[in-house]
DNA sequence: GTATTTTTATGCTATCTGGAACAAAAATAG
DNA sequence: CTATTTTTGTTCCAGATAGCATAAAAATAC
């Protein structure tokens, strides 16, 4: 869940006891539970409970309820984002990046172990922004950020020649957006993943006309 | 059990105290405050201080929390559909149907108060979803009628030639339901009416060809 | 007026919740 | 070995939470 920047192993050792838990695992941990019942369904013994961490190590390493549900936010659009480029610049024809990027999207909506829970952001931050300016501001900058990645491919494809020109790349952008946000909704409340990857397909079939 | 079902309104009067509050009215407020901080985020006292009824007479008309939900989650999709249906059977062309469409939705989602709250399901049945099977299929089956709504009319444009040979009423559908969802989320987490209106315009030029 | 019925209102209790205090444990430094 | 540092684990607290029990109020029926 989120990028691993400590590559060093065996360097000074830090003074006092030593962790009993790895900050990541603990926060992907902590995630998980966010993203199976939502900020305000979840309480901090269900998040100790998760990553076997007691509530006052909780508190010491990543701050209160609010701090680490941001985190786990944040760390949530760095994972989405790192699989949506890496699809997006893989190559191949623009149906193929788009079909793609569903295909890295359904396999996180599909991460969970024993249930299905769609997209973090839509599951869980889209129902806190009106009352959270913070969560407000990490959602909306993260639906931005795609938007702008798709008009980015779509701008590319006009130039290779692989859209008719009438095509604007912003449009398209909003409706390949759009079908990513579908899919999230419907993954949460249901839809089967091979029904899914059969509306990205569709979607993607209209799109590149 | 003789007396029939009464449809009369200032009949006979029933036995006892009368009630203080209209139920309706009472629905309606607790829904509001459904809205605005989702289900796990309002407590009984946030609805008994948004309806002004105190919790033993909430639980008397309504049932637990959990049954006030279930009700407001069903009004909503019957006030959705109501304007959804009016909307597309008010005349005028394919896309002046779906423009009408999606003023009516971002009616709904800007009628809060103070806040912007977008779609009630979307910001808040959605949460809910993976862990409760009665949120979920009222949920999945609003959503599934948004999509057969859609395509009844694309079917219509079909026959009346509105629609170039090729297009798929059901993929239409897909298209013009996933703009839906995602005006419905992009409202709850900030961006403008204005803004929201002319995404719908380009989705729907986009959608109509 | 008195009894009956229905709703409202107050209060109680169990549990949950987030946060903080404090002592014990486990490591290094010298 | 002793001191220091950092984390852990237990415990407590004040407030929120949901549900229930019971009394009070307001109407009609007789």
């Amino acid at each position: 869940m989120l990028s691993g920047t400590k590559i060093d192993k065996s360097e000074k050792k830090p003074r006092g006891r030593p962790r009993a838990y790895e900050p990541e695992t603990a926060l992907r941990q902590a995630a998980e539970a966010f993203w199976k019942s939502g900020y305000s369904g979840t309480s901090l013994d269900d998040i100790s409970a998760a990553t076997g961490m007691n509530r006052p190590s909780l508190r010491a390493a990543f701050g209160d309820k609010h701090d680490i549900y941001v985190r786990a936010l944040s760390g949530y659009w760095e994972l989405k984002f790192a699989a949506m480029h890496k699809a997006l610049e893989s190559g191949g024809t623009l149906a193929e990046a788009l079909m793609k990027v569903y295909d890295a999207a359904l396999s996180i909506y599909f991460s969970g172990d024993d249930q299905v829970l769609g997209c973090f952001v839509v599951g869980t931050a889209v129902t806190e922004a009106p009352g959270d300016p913070q969560i407000l501001e990490i959602a909306a900058e993260g639906f931005r950020a795609l938007d702008a990645a798709f008009e980015a491919r779509f701008k590319l494809a006009r130039t290779a020649g692989e859209l008719k020109q009438g095509a604007d790349p912003k449009t398209l952008a909003l409706l390949a957006s759009a079908t990513m946000h579908s899919i999230a909704i419907r993954a949460r409340t249901g839809t089967s993943r091979n029904d899914l990857r059969k509306l990205a397909q569709k979607a993607v079939n209209a799109i590149c006309e």
